[in-house]
DNA sequence: GCAATACTGTATGGCATCGTACAGTATGTG
DNA sequence: CACATACTGTACGATGCCATACAGTATTGC
């Protein structure tokens, strides 16, 4: 049986970790239904999310790879080695710079973005049903936003052990542009 | 829109596989915070979700658990382990069907309840920063409904290896309340 | 030139979660 | 009642990612 049935958990559960949990669960989804899609071409949705940066962008180096898909250098070079292994993806050395490798898109892997646009399309088009364009813009917006507000409240996180029992907005959380 | 001159990686790349990647490092940026937060009292963020909702809306089986929490029945098992070794949670059998374990919280588990819902209610004071009442609602409405349509796709996902080269729109992906 | 510092990519171990398979139990059907 | 089917929780291996530590390289200061 399909874990997916349609009576969704949160549907039911606005108040509680609400925001946190959903956005956790979503992201599962989210993942689980690219990776399903995208096991046609025997892709993850990170790998796909690479290829589909270098082929719109570019050779790059690891580091800034890592960095624009948000996940850590550890672990983009795996993802690489993969890539590689199946000639999508190649690494060139930098000549001025010894210690970076160049990542660049092969022949091969410019067919495959080819072929992964056409998956990340036709999905993003049935992930549209009954979500407005605006809809769609403002949850972009308020995602990057909130990835900002969760940079600085990493960072700002008290790194002794403190137990929370003092709820004094002590913390100067950000550097106020506020719209609300 | 005003979407401009953050310094976080998205915000430069706009087209390609936007809102799945942003999605999924939110999401990894998000359980980083409460994670680092929740580590004075030992606890992650599926294991606070899990005792938040139990303290909240009383004992249930593992399987009501998961499915709330949108992980697996497996994954479950282990994080009540854990709680349960550390006394915060206790199964009790079902007297009338002796295959579930109820998953109830205890005195401890409850204490450590309020000090999640601290820290909970602070950093999502910090979260909120820049991001409008209604600004969030739409995105818990978004995403629930982004959820919706994920099952539905995961569930219409062709199981066979077909390499995506016919975007024919042969998905009959919703039941058609569409607003865009 | 040489030491100190910073940066890039890699190796390693760990964690959370998944998927599958399984045993125990309940429930429905003959 | 016996059997088939469905459901619950667990065991096991695999995967994706992280954090840390590390080696190689660049850069800077002397």
């Amino acid at each position: 049986m399909s874990t997916a049935n349609l009576t969704t958990h949160e549907l039911d559960s606005p108040p509680w970790l609400r925001v946190e949990s959903t956005l956790m669960s979503t992201a599962r989804l989210l993942r689980a239904a690219f990776d399903a899609r995208l096991s046609a071409l025997d892709l993850n949705l990170t790998q796909a999310s690479l290829l589909g940066y270098v082929a719109e962008f570019g050779t790059t180096t690891q580091t800034d790879l890592a960095d624009h898909l948000g996940i850590g250098r550890a672990a983009i070079g795996s993802v690489i080695d993969r890539l590689q292994a199946r000639g999508l993806v190649e690494r060139q050395a930098k000549t001025d710079d010894r210690r970076v490798w160049l990542v660049a898109i092969t022949d091969d892997g410019n067919d495959m973005a080819l072929r992964i646009g056409e998956v990340d399309t036709l999905l993003r088009a049935e992930l549209r049903h009954g979500i407005g364009r605006e809809e769609r813009q403002a949850l972009a917006w308020v995602m990057t936003r909130l990835q900002q507000n969760l940079a600085i409240a990493i960072a700002a996180t008290p790194s002794g052990t403190q137990s929370a029992t003092s709820p004094s907005e002590s913390q100067p959380p950000l550097q106020e542009n506020s719209n609300d």
